[in-house]
Parts: C-alpha cells; structure tokens; sequence
DNA sequence: AATGAATGAGCATTCATTCAT
DNA sequence: CATGAATGAATGCTCATTCAT
C-alpha cells in the first residue's frame, strides 16, 4: 500500500526489568483499550502494536502469540474479580447476598469482561502455547482453592463445594451474557414484542440465578451439593 | 467479465418439496458427521459439499451462509433437548431429579451439542443474517415459553420465572463446558497433580449444580427467584 | 437458501413465430431496464429474466449467452442512432451543425447508450459466439456503409473516406465519455478544485469536437482526409 | 479464529527508500510482461507475485488492490505518452503533423498501451481506492494543464481550448482501438470480404482523424473549438 | 532490544450455463 | 417450449508470525 517510508526509529530500549514489565503493561493496556471497541478481540497486531507505541514485533518479545496477548488481559481482570470476591469474603457482614452484589458491581464497572471471558475456552482452543495456558490455569486454580476454601467456612457446605459452587457461580455469568447479549445481526429486531423474551436485564438475572445456587447449595443437608 | 463455464453432472434433482427438504436434512447430516471431528465447525463448505455429495454451490442453495448450516444443526439439537425436556416434564413422576437426569442423558449421548451450542453467540455474530438469526431466536422463545409455563405449573415459583430457571441452566451447562473441557494445548499437562481442580466430571458437576439452582429456586418464598 | 418452493408454472408457450420474437422482445426490453440502474450491464441473468417473467434457462432458448443479450441490446440502440443520422442527412437542411447536434440530441435521449457502448468491445471479447459477433459486425457494416456514401455524397470529402468519418466520429464519443464520466469512487472528490478539469460537460465537449472533427475532413483539398 | 501461521523464506529485505521503490518498480515490470500476454490485464496476483519473485502479500505491501497496480502500469506509460508529447512541442518545427506522428510512433512502439488504457474507467469503476484513483487524476490532470497550455501557445486556438483537444485526441485513440481491433472470436472471420471494413489499419486512421480534428480546431475563428 | 518487510496459507461465495423433468 | 436445480471454476485479500537488519 505505502510506497517509501522512513527508516526505523526504534523506542528506548527497554533494559531493566522494571522497563520490561513496563512494556508489558503497556501492551496490556493498549489491549484493553482497544477491547472497548471492539470486545471479542478483534483487532489486529498492527492495531495493537501502533496503539501501544510499539512496533509489531516488539510484541512478540513479551507474548508469544496474539491469544496469549488476551489471554493475559483476561486473567488480569479474572484476577481482579477474584480479588473482589476474596476481600467481600473476608467482610464481617460476608453472606451470600454479599456475594452477589460483589459480582454484579464488577461487572457493571467492568462491561468488557464477559465478552472476553466468553472467548476464553476459544483463545485456549485456537492458538496458545502449553506454558501460558499452563500459568494461567495455576493462577486461576491458585485463587479457585483459597477462595473455595473460605466459602466452605462461612457458608454450610460439604468440604471440597466450594470450588464447584464458584465454577457453577462463574458458568452462569459466562453462560448468560452468551444468551442475553444480543448480537449484532439482531440488534435492528430486538424492539419486536416477539424478542422480548431476550430483552434481558443480566445483572437481575444473573443475581437472582446465583442467589438461587447459592441458596440452594447452602440448604442443610445439601451436603451432595455442587 | 464472465467467462464460459464448463459443463455439469449435476446429481438427480429435487424438484418437489419432500426431495428438497431430504436435500436440506443431507446436508445437515453431514454437518453433523464433521462436527463430530471438528466440534467448533472448523470446517470447509468445500469439505461439507463433498461429504454430502453434492457440489459446493448447491449448499448455497439451501443455505445463506456457511455458519447458518451450523446454526441450523445447533437448532435441530437443542430442538431435541426441548423435546426430551418437555416429555420428562409430562411424565407423572417429575420433580427437579428427573429434569437434571433428561438433562444429564442428553448431553451423554449427544456429545456434540455443548462445543456448537457455546459456539451459538459467535456464530450468530460472525456471519448469519437478520432472517435465520430471527427464525432461530423465535424457535427458541417459543419453546422456552411453553416449557416455562409448565416448570411454572409444576414447581412453586413465581408466575414469569420460569423461562428465567430455564435460561439459566442453560447458561450453567454451556458456562460448566466451557470451564472444564480441557483445551487441545493442555491435553498433555491435565494429569499433573495441580491441574487435578480442572479434571471436573462434567455431567457430576452440573447435575449439582442443576439441582442446587432448581431448588434455591422452588424454596418457600422464594418468589424473587432467578 | 431457500428451502422448499413450489412446482414449475410455465408461462403460457410460444409456438408461433410472433410469440417468439415477442418473447425475445421481453428479454430485450428487461435487459433495457436493468440497464438503466446498472449502465455497465451489472445484472444477472436470474435478475434479467425475473424482470422479464420468464426462467433463468428461457433466456438461453433466444440467446446464447448472457453477454449476446447485452450486444442485441447495444446493437438495437445502434441501430437506432443510424437511423436518427440516415435522418438528418436526408434532410434538404443537412449540414455538419445539424449531424452534429443530431448525435449530441440522441446521446441526451439515451443516457445508457454510451456506457453500454464502451463495454462493447469487452463484451465481443468476452463471451460472444463468432456467429453473434459477425451478426453483430455485419448489421453495422451495412449501415455504415450506406450512411457514409451519404456522408460523401453530401460533403466535400475524398471517396471512401466517409466511413472512416463516421468511426472517427464514434470513437470520439465513446472515448469522451469514458474520460467524462466520473467513476463511483471519485463521486465524492469531483467537487474539489483540482478536479475541475475533469467536470466536462460531455455533449458541449464531444459537439464541439466532432465539429472540428468534420470541419477538418471537409476542408476543400483535404482529400486524404479522417 | 486464527491459526498458527508457518515460517517464511523472504526475499532481501527493501529497507531504505530506493530499495523500496526498487521493489515497487518490480513489481511494475513484471505487470508490463504479463500484460503483454493478457492486453486487457487478466491475469491474477498470484502470477503477478510470483513474476516479480514475491509473495503474494508482499504485492499488497505496495499496491492497494489488483487492479491499483494495472492502474499504476497505465499511469507510468500515459505519462510516457506525455513526455513524448511535450517534447515535440518543445520543438522548433512543432505543427500538428509532428505531433500526430509523435502519437503514432508512441503507439507503435508500445502496442500494450491502447488495450490497458481502454480498460482504465472499467479498472477505476472496479476496485480502486479514492486515493489511489485522485493521484491518477491528479497527475494527468497537472500534464494536461501544461501541455494544453503549450498547445494554446503554438496553435491558433482559444486560450482553454487546449486541454479539451487534447481530450478529444485521447479519445479518438482508445476509441479507434476499441472499434478497430478485432475480438479473438472475430480473428478467424476477418478476412471474409464483408468485413471488409473492419480491417482497419489504426495507425493511419488514427493519424488521419488526429490531422481532422486538429486543423478543424485551429482553423481561423474556430475560438468555439474543441 | 526493536523494528517492520516479507511471507503464504486459507476459504467463502458468485453466477453463467446446462439439462433432466 | 419452459423450468429451475445443480454445477464448480475461479481468486483477491488478510494478518499472525518470522527474522534480517
């Protein structure tokens, strides 16, 4: 397309280990703008590289491929709903409504989440190495244990639901925003009176769906439960 | 512009309705014979033709796109577990155990339908038109509301929630295969001992939490439910 | 796409001789339809035989190929400005003031004559029969033929030469307006000033040429004239 | 959604400036010998590619589309027309006879220029940014301005006149061609007697209505010409 | 470390034409 | 004569990744 540009003019050299991780955040971060506009991921190399100030094989130098580039963002805000929940766990006033709310506030503050969250078993699937996928479900397990731990203290659960009942908790978000987010070829019919059934409201469904699950998992002698 | 095509031995011709509508189901066959190696759809309409015995442009014929064979195999599927949903709602005996159990049985022998329904979302936001998109979504809200209606009638919830239980249990079983069907990378990793949280027994799990959501649904009071 | 559509309903058979040019005629008539949104001949030929109610393999009983309904077409039109010319040089008033406003009055009537016509060549080297083609040559030879003796007997040019006029004269004007007529993707731009060269008015421009062009050949002594 | 790409064997690398330019010029040049075989410009970017010793990518590293390279290929010999052009009027014994054999001996000697230049709107109507398309204009339009000025100093014509000779020349020459060369399904029929008058020797014709039209535009008080 | 030029696999879709009915 | 189901060739373009500089 273009004809004669420039030499190169390459950035500072990212030598200390503090400048490296710098860089990496700021692929991150171009990533996560970039998710705004377009949630599913679907944005270039190039776009990201450019948006990021950053040649595209420069991101090659922090991330081994373009999934493994969403696949940190993703883990990232995973790590921060984790984050979430463990400090509402650890509340004085911890019960499940708690809980819920917790969940909801974070997604209402962090729209981009689930749509990437969706994407996440596809990004595994499609073109990520061993080792990154490796770490990130270590780091998820890591969380998914302390977590689950906590909630088989506070709540009256069998030992070892915990991690179901936050696997089961997590399926329902990623499970109904894929049902209630309308697409895109849709979006010109959603107003007719037949649609209104999936004119749905997530952040009341999903609250009600996890307090339904969490109650249900709590009732005595549920023992059996997730 | 054009240029002279060359002949063609075309198959017999399905001129009336009956041959048309075997033609259509043939080609959803074949589908269904690739999704089993390729369970995302991953593959060519070239391959898809072939397997039908038929040539590639004729499954234009009867499809708009590529994806809206799949959605339509992903349609016929979920159609039947709306079927065996609503016999086990019919039967005498129903309660939240028979209901988790039609489900359990479904998923067992129809091992294919959870990668092509978690597929559904982006299938729809990919390549398929207003029409087919809208003819599925209808299918889908027609049943939903008559098998809501009867859960309404069999279970004690609030008049409305019904459809609400159903889609959430959706969303868990697609969320819940999302989770723990282990990716193609870390297929060679998953017996190591800190990968054991994601060597989840799926129908176990969801059968769980199926029952946990249903009954924090059906408890006393709980009106507000999902 | 489609699914299931009813049965063949023939039209009404055309047996005698009358029907079929009438037939042949709708054809023509539909081609001239379509012609006027898509100039260049843009249409297929399912478009062009639903605008002439008839099937797509009809159009192959009266023409050979999708481009030989084309060439019929211009051929028609052809015909037609020879005949406005044999016309106007019958004319006790003939001149080259009233050829030349006799072409310029035709191009205004028939807007869709000139981009038809410059695809003409195209279209002969595409997927024309040599049969059709010749057909084609044949019909123009003989007009030209006779309206340049006209021209000669007229003007005061060297013998033979009048057709070689009256090609100049036609290639002028469809090379003028290949040169005129903005292409779509400059729509937006023609406006600015440095594309005022290219606004041309093509019937003051192509006038104003051919009467040079005339006034050249008919130079006394310019017996080597056009 | 993506798949891991395999490894690449590039060529040298086109670094600086020149180097590119170089490899866009390459590019050119293998067009020109492939339009040699194919006039009219059929042939694909994969020939084109692999001509020039590149990957198919590397083609649309320097050119937008397929048909913006053809439209380069064009652009490149018209302005080589003009070079021509302009130097004949530079010279001293400068008349219309000097440049309409300066027009003929460009087309002589570069027999790839008509077929391409024919086909230019059609390439323009096509597929063709409006960049792409303006920078032609615009380069055209800058040698018309200064030839037609050049023109309007050696001629009696009106000041303004110029261009629009020049126009009208220009079409007289695609126009011609496109009348006079014969269709490959004509080639084996040309020599039958009737037609005769097809048989059209372009560079004399050509050079005949050039001569016509130039001294119809210069004849004294012809300020209304061309 | 950073750059960005080069690579090339991969694929849905159209539509003129045929010919069985 | 009329129909319209079936055919299948034909191809531009993107973009993740590599690696020479």
């Amino acid at each position: 397309m273009s004809t004669a540009r420039s030499a190169a003019r390459p950035r500072t050299r990212a030598v200390l280990p503090e400048d490296k991780s710098e860089r990496r955040a700021a692929i991150l971060r171009a990533a996560g703008v970039l998710l705004k506009q377009a949630p599913q991921g679907a944005f270039s190399v190039d776009q990201l590289a450019r948006r990021a100030g950053l040649a595209k094989g420069t991101v090659y130098l922090y991330f081994g491929t373009r999934e493994e580039v969403l696949l940190a963002v993703h883990s990232e805000r995973q790590q921060d709903l984790f984050d979430a929940l463990e400090k509402a766990l650890s509340s004085p006033r911890a019960d499940i409504r708690l809980v819920v709310r917790t969940v909801a506030r974070f997604l209402r503050t962090h729209p981009e989440f689930l749509p990437l969250a969706a994407n996440c078993r596809g990004m595994l699937e499609t073109n990520i190495g061993t080792e990154a996928a490796l770490a990130y479900k270590q780091g998820v397990g890591a969380r998914l244990a302390g977590i689950g731990t906590r909630v088989e203290a506070l709540f009256p659960i069998a030992k070892g639901q915990g991690i179901g009942l936050l696997m089961a908790s997590y399926a329902l978000m990623i499970g109904l925003w894929q049902i209630s987010d309308p697409p895109e070829c849709l979006a010109a019919v959603m107003e007719r009176p037949d649609m209104r059934l999936f004119r749905v409201d997530l952040e009341k469904q999903l609250s009600s769906a996890l307090v339904n699950l969490w109650e249900g998992a709590t009732i005595r002698g549920n023992g059996r439960a997730t």
